[in-house]
DNA sequence: TGCGTGCTTCTTTTT
DNA sequence: GAAGCACGCA
């Protein structure tokens, strides 16, 4: 007996008494690196141990990596077997299934779609447009950010039209036309048989709302409710949970209210703090001791979150050595910052061996990753970025599956809408305007117009007509395939007939051919996905994959998950991990915290659970470093360091940067010169295809950078790729003058030509294709 | 209708 | 730094 359960050994007192507490509510306040992981698995794995059916057990997690990571660990105790029948995942993954078994009782077809945010945004441009709206007030980001507001907290399109109180605060914005833009938003998802993100969550709560059968066989299905991340979750998940919790209120929630740092996306930290308000007899767990980072990190911690109001008082103490100071640095611009990163990194790592994944470069803004990654780089270290740009996300990927859901759901309006003419089939903008026109103005999907396209009165040409039949009758055929035929062997068949291979594969451009690997890498994952998650059972399908997609994540799709890299990652997908060596970039007012977030104590406070979230991250060496300047929209601006340095008390840092050596000596950067460099193209050697005897004109300032094929290439609309140079591997660069043309065909080497740099680089700059001359 | 080009605009964080 | 848009040419 003892033996079975020795893992309750390796727990404290408090952890294991949190985690023996089965029955009833419990709260668990969890301070950063006190081990709530390891809590929350233990629980579910001593719950599965005493004989608790995993099928009865539900736990909510916020991203997909720490619903794996758990289910992982889980299943290492108490083996795969069981640990697979858990009802484990995010609140969008979970409900969606629970929402496509169910869509009837909702009203939509269980394939649904679900729309991701470039397809709301995309359809509210749509309707701003039709309601001949001003589009420069009418922004989609921000009415989007509306909507979102309004169906996190359960305000229907109806309510919000009457809720004099919201449509003021539209009102105030010069926005008071925004409840009908929600209103049709609803009626096109509905139409198109398709759900954003936050209606999963509230059609959820509208399935448990309708009828008490429904919401009763839930209850007692899911006897057991745990949730990951509590402080996080939003007024919609806050009524999921506490509906099915009611009936047997076994729910056990874990949380930091320190590390709130998603009211942005609508939680509430109350949630937290009104737990035991909510659930009488509420037992409360408090775990305080941090085993993950040094006495002065924890400090240092400590004592600047205790400048926000709102929080649960703790004593957060860290049972390791005193260990280091935390270390600030200063650095002239970012470039240099940077370079002071990756070279302190090389340090470490050739002279005192310190592993590559002991490293985390963390900063706010994703845009920030650039220049750090071209100083690893330059260093030879390996890297990798988390979140960012998702692998899904991509333009080719997405049309790819846009074929997939245009299959799988006709009514997929965005999908149609992406496709219809891509690969090009002569099936221009005006035609596709006229018939989603036409749709709109009937009240049906796009599809259901073009099916009856030849009977209709629009000033559609025959042979557009002829050509969007076509169309129609192709994806019919693959229809046929997905039903009957393996994923990956569908996949790539739809790839191929549909003209998306062909078109990428003649495109020879490193974006093109980086494109084309992706569709690649896209097969391979749905090859992955569907074996990997059989299990025994029937295989998936790619109705599955496909279901599945718009909540799949960068992380998802990586195989390689644990190799010698350097991890770059914003400070909100930091969230839960833990590094040995811990770099925090651009720590500048209006950075960090955002110019966006200073409006409201609330606001500003967020930035601080933010920050206190960065630097517990830290195990043992943390570096915080800023610029005084920076670009920003390709200008040079000057920055300040940021208010929460002077907020750290002075006894935990330390200034300087041991590992700065004689950058600024050596006044390598530009910007530190008072006039910029000419440059002169001399370097005729690495040549690449523009001097294939390609006649390729080159205008004004639309030169691009096209970095190497590697972690992330860019990807730049699209613009003609031969009229893309490559330049070395930095980037950025206006040049010749407004309107002057340069021919790249049979120059002399060595041709001298101006180029002006408003971005710098290093002596090493060298123009790296061919010949150029200047006509 | 397709395509290249020049101009304008906008950036927080994410399921 | 990148994407969308409008314009103008083929």
């Amino acid at each position: 007996m003892e033996q079975s359960y020795s893992y309750l050994r390796e727990l404290n007192d408090i952890q294991r008494s949190a985690v023996e507490n089965i029955d009833g509510a419990s709260m668990v306040i969890a301070g950063a690196g006190s081990g709530k992981t390891r809590v929350l698995t233990f629980k579910i794995a001593h719950m599965l141990n005493l004989g608790i059916q995993p099928h009865s057990i539900i736990a909510l997690t916020f991203t997909n990596k720490a619903a794996r990571e758990m289910k992982l660990r889980i299943s290492k105790i108490i083996g795969e077997n069981t640990a697979k029948y858990l009802w484990m995942g995010t609140f969008h993954s979970i409900f969606a299934k629970i929402l496509r078994f169910e869509a009837e009782t909702i009203n939509y077809p269980s394939s649904f779609s679900i729309y991701d945010t470039l397809d709301s945004k995309n359809l509210i441009k749509t309707i701003v447009k039709e309601l001949k709206l001003d589009s420069k007030v009418y922004k989609e980001a921000g009415i989007l950010s509306r909507i979102s507001f309004a169906k996190n907290n359960l305000i229907s399109a109806q309510a919000y039209a009457s809720n004099s109180r919201i449509r003021q605060i539209d009102s105030y914005g010069s926005r008071p036309e925004i409840y009908r833009i929600y209103k049709i938003y609803e009626t096109r998802c509905q139409a198109a048989g398709a759900m954003d993100f936050d209606d999963i969550l509230m059609k959820t709560n509208q399935l448990f709302n309708s009828s008490e059968k429904i919401l009763e066989k839930y209850q007692d299905k899911f006897q057991y409710i745990l949730v990951d991340e509590y402080q996080d979750t939003n007024y919609s998940q806050y009524m999921i949970i506490h509906k099915l919790a009611m009936k047997h209120n076994n729910i056990c929630v874990v949380g930091d209210d320190a590390q709130s740092i998603y009211a942005f996306r609508g939680a509430r930290i109350e949630n937290m703090l009104n737990f035991k308000n909510d659930y009488p007899n509420t037992r409360i767990f408090k775990l305080e001791q941090n085993y993950r980072s040094t006495q002065n990190i924890v400090n240092a911690a400590n004592n600047l979150i205790k400048k926000n109001k709102n929080q649960i008082p703790k004593n957060i103490f860290s049972v390791k050595s005193l260990g280091s100071k935390i270390n600030i640095s200063q650095a002239f611009t970012d470039t240099e910052e940077a370079y002071i990163i990756a070279n302190s990194i090389s340090d470490l790592h050739f002279r005192e061996h310190v592993n590559l994944s002991d490293f985390a470069i963390l900063y706010r803004t994703n845009s920030q990753s650039r220049t750090l990654e071209d100083a690893l780089r330059k260093k030879n270290i390996a890297y990798k970025i988390f979140g960012g740009i998702s692998f899904y996300q991509r333009k080719e990927i997405k049309d790819l599956v846009a074929y997939f859901r245009l299959i799988i759901n006709h009514h997929d309006d965005e999908a149609f809408k992406r496709i219809i003419n891509y690969p090009k089939r002569g099936i221009g903008a005006t035609t596709i305007t006229r018939l989603s026109n036409f749709a709109t103005y009937s009240g049906i999907s796009i599809w259901r117009a073009a099916e009856k396209i030849a009977d209709l009165d629009i000033k559609i040409s025959k042979t557009s007509k002829n050509k969007i039949l076509e169309f129609l009758q192709m994806i019919e055929n693959f229809k046929l395939d997905v039903i009957n035929e393996d994923a990956y062997e569908t996949a790539k068949e739809i790839a191929s007939k549909s003209g998306i291979l062909k078109d990428l594969h003649v495109d020879k451009s490193p974006e093109g051919i980086s494109r084309y690997e992706n569709i690649q890498e896209l097969l391979n994952g749905i090859k992955d996905y569907t074996t990997r998650q059989q299990s025994g059972e029937t295989p998936l399908s790619l109705v599955d994959f496909v279901e599945n997609v718009s909540l799949l994540t960068n992380e998802d799709n990586s195989s390689d998950e644990h190799q010698e890299t350097v991890s770059l990652m914003t400070v909100h997908s930091a969230k839960g991990l833990e590094f040995k060596h811990v770099f925090i970039a651009g720590m500048e007012e209006d950075l960090f915290p955002s110019a966006y977030s200073k409006d409201s104590i609330q606001d500003l406070e967020e930035e601080r659970r933010l920050f206190y979230v960065a630097i517990t991250r830290a195990e043992e060496h943390l570096t915080i470093s800023y610029a005084k300047k920076r670009y920003k929209w390709g200008k040079l601006a000057n920055c300040v360091q940021s208010r929460f340095i002077k907020e750290l008390n002075p006894k935990f840092i330390e200034y300087g940067d041991k590992y700065n050596y004689g950058l600024r000596s050596k006044n390598t950067f530009f910007e530190n010169k008072k006039s910029k460099p000419k440059l002169t193209i001399i370097d005729n050697s690495n040549s690449s295809k523009l001097s294939d005897n390609k006649k390729t004109t080159i205008a004004g300032n639309n030169f691009r950078p096209v970095r190497k094929a590697s972690a992330r290439s860019t990807y730049v609309g699209n613009r003609n790729p031969d009229t893309q140079i490559k330049v070395g591997s930095f980037v950025r660069h206006e040049m010749f003058g407004k309107g002057k043309v340069i021919d790249i065909d049979g120059v002399e080497p060595n041709t001298k030509v101006r180029i002006k740099f408003d971005r710098s680089g290093t002596k090493t700059l060298l123009l790296r294709f061919a010949k150029l001359k200047v006509i």
